[in-house]
DNA sequence: CCCTCACTTCGACGGCCGCCGAAACGTCCG
DNA sequence: CGGACGTTTCGGCGGCCGTCGAAGTGAGGG
């Protein structure tokens, strides 16, 4: 109620009020409330492999009942972080958007694990050792993205600044593979800096990351394992990858990580 | 029942229900509570100014307690989005580090007010209308900081891909005003993109935008206004900006925002 | 040495929120 | 049409948390 009143204060001459308006916390405090709750907050991991999920499925994925997932599901929709579609007698849910993958992407990594330190940083990517594919989002993740999207930077065909810019070699590169990156959606940027939690190391994300995904899985070269988000690389697939890209994909990528 | 008997199955295995592990949520839970309440929001957004309040300072800027923000800074501190230094009977606390700051930025974009549709998104780095400049944690912010990133990229000494780029003719500008940037500090990158709440623009931010906004301010080019965050361009600055920048910088600067 | 002041601790109040089981609602299917 | 199933609503329980005033601690200053 302090609080209201402060605000009221502050609101109504929008941010220019004299010394102390103090920017109202409050749109800022529900974002991060929705984020808040255990429950809530795995049920966006979950759906950070960029498809849709019932109600049900995420009960039983976080291990609560269908009457606590609605309600969340609820105030994530209302929030804006989650879109649903109504299929039947399913609710389908997912994130609404690159934006809200982004966000939750971006605290996970924030939040993460206390910093434990990695056994050997390069080994992780050097081939028989990248075990660990999956999607984020809708991009490749876990240690084949980070090796694939190293690839890209040895061939020149991506650029790293701040974050990661494809060049136009890698332009016509993309295009080669039938992958039109001219096309803006939005205001997503063409190429992004992804950092996953298990590798931490920058990855490829934006609109040329989602369309190599949707290429790899697409024209075979990898394919989904289970009910999640791990992926495993096809015998086409590092045929694929050895000759666009001079990649040595070993052939432990049979185990993937997140299933059983 | 069906649905009974498997939550309670999976309820007690913890989460390790076959198919999917479903990473556990609850550290993004703890980080996002730390943000999920409005007052701690608030200091928050306050302390992106980049300096150190006192604790009462804090409490009367927000209109709580000095008892209640005790606390509150406490798990702030805990949680590691704040630093303190104890002197003498007050408690300074600041954000902990520039990523602490972006992360609330990032926040803050993400929970901003619904996307009001912006009068003229141009006209508002035009020169007069640059009223509003003020300091974003340790850069330039508001139309001064996205002006000032205008010229930079117009000049050719920065580069726009994904993020931003210093060029080489631009690390030669900065090290002509005696700001080397070479040298790395941690894991900041050199140039970064910040999109701030009022301009909905990006500006520069990084080591890069720091070392600017350190020298803009210790050189005279600016001295903060009142107590906050707000900044007003000197005559020299106006000189400085014009000689170096080509920038032309209206003399409507001295009504800044935030501050009265 | 005492008074002031900034801050912290304590206790208590109140409210919000996540959780569940049970029951209701719709849809799909046989 | 009836039964199965996914989902939602409802009621109620329990716990956590933000808030304050009052008392306590400790540093500064006269």
């Amino acid at each position: 109620m302090d609080l209201t009143s402060r605000t009221e204060h502050a609101g109504h001459t929008g941010r220019s009020c004299r010394p102390g308006p103090a920017r109202d916390g409050r749109p800022l405090a529900a974002l991060a409330g929705l984020l808040a709750d255990g429950t809530r907050a795995s049920v966006c991991l979950v759906l950070l492999d960029g498809r849709a999920w019932t109600a049900g499925e995420l009960a039983r994925a976080v291990g609560v009942t269908a009457a606590t997932v609605s309600s969340h599901l609820d105030k994530l929709v209302a929030g804006g972080l989650l879109a649903e579609v109504r299929q039947g007698r399913h609710r389908y849910v997912r994130l609404a958007g690159p934006d809200a993958a982004q966000l939750i992407e971006d605290l996970s990594v924030h939040a993460g694990p206390p910093p434990r330190p990695r056994a050997s940083l390069r080994s992780a990517s050097a081939g028989a050792a990248m075990a660990r594919a999956r999607t984020c989002y809708d991009h490749l993740a876990g240690a084949l993205g980070v090796a694939v999207t190293d690839a890209l930077l040895e061939r020149g065909l991506l650029q790293q600044s701040t974050g990661f810019a494809v060049t136009d070699t890698g332009v016509a590169w993309f295009a080669d593979l039938g992958m039109d990156l001219s096309e803006r959606s939005g205001r997503r940027p063409m190429a992004r800096s992804c950092l996953d939690w298990t590798e931490r190391r920058p990855h490829l994300a934006g609109r040329a990351g989602a369309a190599l995904c949707t290429h790899a899985l697409g024209s075979g070269w990898c394919e989904r394992v289970g009910s999640r988000r791990a992926l495993r690389v096809t015998a086409t697939g590092r045929e694929a990858l050895a000759e666009l890209l001079g990649m040595d994909v070993g052939a432990t990528l049979s185990h993937t990580a997140g299933t059983a």
